[in-house]
DNA sequence: CCGGTAAATGTAAGCGCTTACACACCCACA
DNA sequence: TGTGGGTGTGTAAGCGCTTACATTTACCGG
């Protein structure tokens, strides 16, 4: 034992009367150790409290069986379904899984991915497909496996599990056109570097067009992540643009902030402003009034993910992306455009 | 170059024509190696894209500088917050923060203190004291520092860095009994291996024998975690005991549960129930009516334990809690208990 | 009783780093 | 010119594992 007192392989062969070689197969491949031998290995082991040393065993052998992932933020729920899907997936597949967030951050996504990739993560989940050539360019060179999720680009050098964030906007867009509304307001996540707002963003002002709304009768405002960003962006857009019937938001968050403001300062949703989220997380049911979203399939795609990458971790499968659907969710925060009487 | 072409700091050595002595400081202490071979080995590894392995650096250094916590689930956002301020304090001191989490089961929880340990943990963040005797051994034989967070407890081998739930929970019952009501129903996490809940639920018992309040005028139902598990609850509980006028949740996610359902069941909060929550969650405000609750100073709570744990690891500091108080947010959910008319 | 084969175990060479120690310089000072 | 003390760098010994290969043991049919 060392001055900290931790057993290691060579004082559990040494205690059980065995090389460090037959410890190391009981451990990894226990079938292959005579029964007799096992009990005796058992026992000294669980005498001494033993624990393997993970990170001589990755130098040794070179397989953590750990996936990394790398998310936005853990501050809300956003991801954590699919997350918790990812990792039962995982586990199944025997493998463990280690979360860092980025806070939405590219730098911080970088040094992140770098430090999974040090820590010997077999494989990694990254949320989206915007990031820059060098650490695309990192990955290949550690050929390390890596899917994104959250989004669907064909384009990518990395293959995606996910939908198709335009076309899933578009199925709330339209259906607040076909509610009549004509004024709309945008509350979207930064699009700057984040393919996913800038998609949702793309899904409004082409429906708009297709549909031949003015461009000038919708208003846009780019805000931080969370419920009070939500509520502050609500209320400035409102106050800029009295004739707005509808307001968008790029996720439920936002949105469930605007629901709030809105309630805050007695304007009644869906009848004087109607109001729309995108994710379908939990907090879009027990916002007053319900809201209307799009449904993500969280735990859909994090199964998924888990399947493809432990699919290109064990049989180096080929580059497949997973496409996934989304759907519309119509709860009471989308209604008919009120009558246009103009302040 | 090994097979996978991944640059090792001897290739690093090699092409900047120093030692691997050297590229080690130049890593470690750069300011011990001389600007001319500094700049030749930061040539050297950009050009070769190293990044130090993980593991082995551990072996050698016996340092890892990350922090381990593990926390019984990841997909509400009740540690959220708390643990992000915690990683935002740790970050100060110089260590990465992993998590894991366990589901609120203490033999995976074991499993993920273990595979963090192994993985090298530096310390470890920890939610509540109740866990059993092998794994505190464990801890203790690793001489790994350790905190529990979330709740207080002077008795335990392991420092606290929370508040009283006891106390805190007090706060709400009191209030409630201020309010008239005498009939109460608990909705209360699972108390098995939760010492948060069961002190809540403790708190509840207490405060009504104090007060004088019959037993029988309580009801508690036990239940896993989950809004919808909270809607369910609530249902159960008021068609058994349709004299009930106040339901104290355990937590906000069960409590907004609770106030979904009794929307559905055009229930009114709170002229015909009072319903009131645990933590201050960002969901308990945007819910309607919004929620009187216990408030818990999570942020706070997150970077004492940063500032405790770094102590502790860096100083070996001795064994000291910290403890920090809650308050009562009174919102909308909690009134006046309605006059019984007995059904 | 022997050779052959399979099963069980042991030996020892790394895996990629850090760091104690040794060594080589260079400058200041006597 | 010799000595003392930095400063910068190199050498090499591990850290705790896994695993290819060597060796031993057990058991079989002939």
């Amino acid at each position: 034992m060392n001055q900290k007192n931790i057993a290691t392989l060579v004082d559990v062969a040494r205690r059980s009367g065995v090389s460090t070689a037959t410890v190391s197969r009981f451990i990894n491949t226990p079938e292959k150790v005579n029964k007799k031998t096992r009990d005796k290995v058992e026992r000294a082991i669980s005498e001494l409290g033993y624990v393997p040393n993970f990170g001589a065993r990755v130098m040794a052998a070179k397989r953590t069986n750990t996936i990394g992932a790398v998310i936005p933020t853990m501050e809300n729920a956003i991801f954590a379904r699919g997350l918790q899907a990812f990792q039962e997936g995982l586990h199944d597949h025997g493998f463990t899984l280690l979360v860092a967030s980025s806070s939405y951050n590219p730098d911080i996504e970088e040094e992140q991915i770098r430090s999974l990739v040090a820590r010997g993560a077999d494989g990694l989940l990254l949320i989206g497909h915007d990031r820059n050539l060098k650490i695309l360019e990192f990955l290949e060179r550690h050929q390390i496996p890596t899917v994104a999720a959250w989004s669907l680009n064909p384009h990518s050098r990395i293959p995606s599990v996910g939908f198709d964030n335009l076309t899933a906007m578009r199925q709330i867009v339209d259906a607040a056109l076909d509610y009549g509304h004509r004024h709309i307001g945008v509350i979207s996540a930064h699009t700057k570097n984040n393919d996913r707002a800038r998609e949702r963003l793309n899904a409004v002002r082409l429906t708009l067009h297709e549909r031949s709304v003015s461009p000038e009768n919708l208003s846009i405002i780019e805000t931080d992540y969370g419920v009070d960003e939500g509520s502050a962006a609500f209320e400035e857009l409102i106050a800029q643009h009295p004739s707005l019937t509808a307001v968008i938001c790029g996720n439920d968050v936002l949105a469930v902030g605007a629901l709030k403001r809105a309630r805050e300062l007695d304007i009644r949703v869906p009848d004087q402003i109607s109001i729309t989220g995108f994710d379908d997380i939990e907090i879009g049911q027990v916002a007053y009034p319900s809201l209307s979203t799009v449904h993500v399939p969280h735990r859909a795609m994090g199964s998924a993910a888990a399947e493809l990458l432990a699919e290109m971790i064990t049989n180096s499968a080929p580059y497949r992306s997973v496409e996934l659907h989304t759907s519309l969710v119509l709860r009471e925060s989308l209604g008919p455009a009120r009558t246009n009487v103009k302040c």
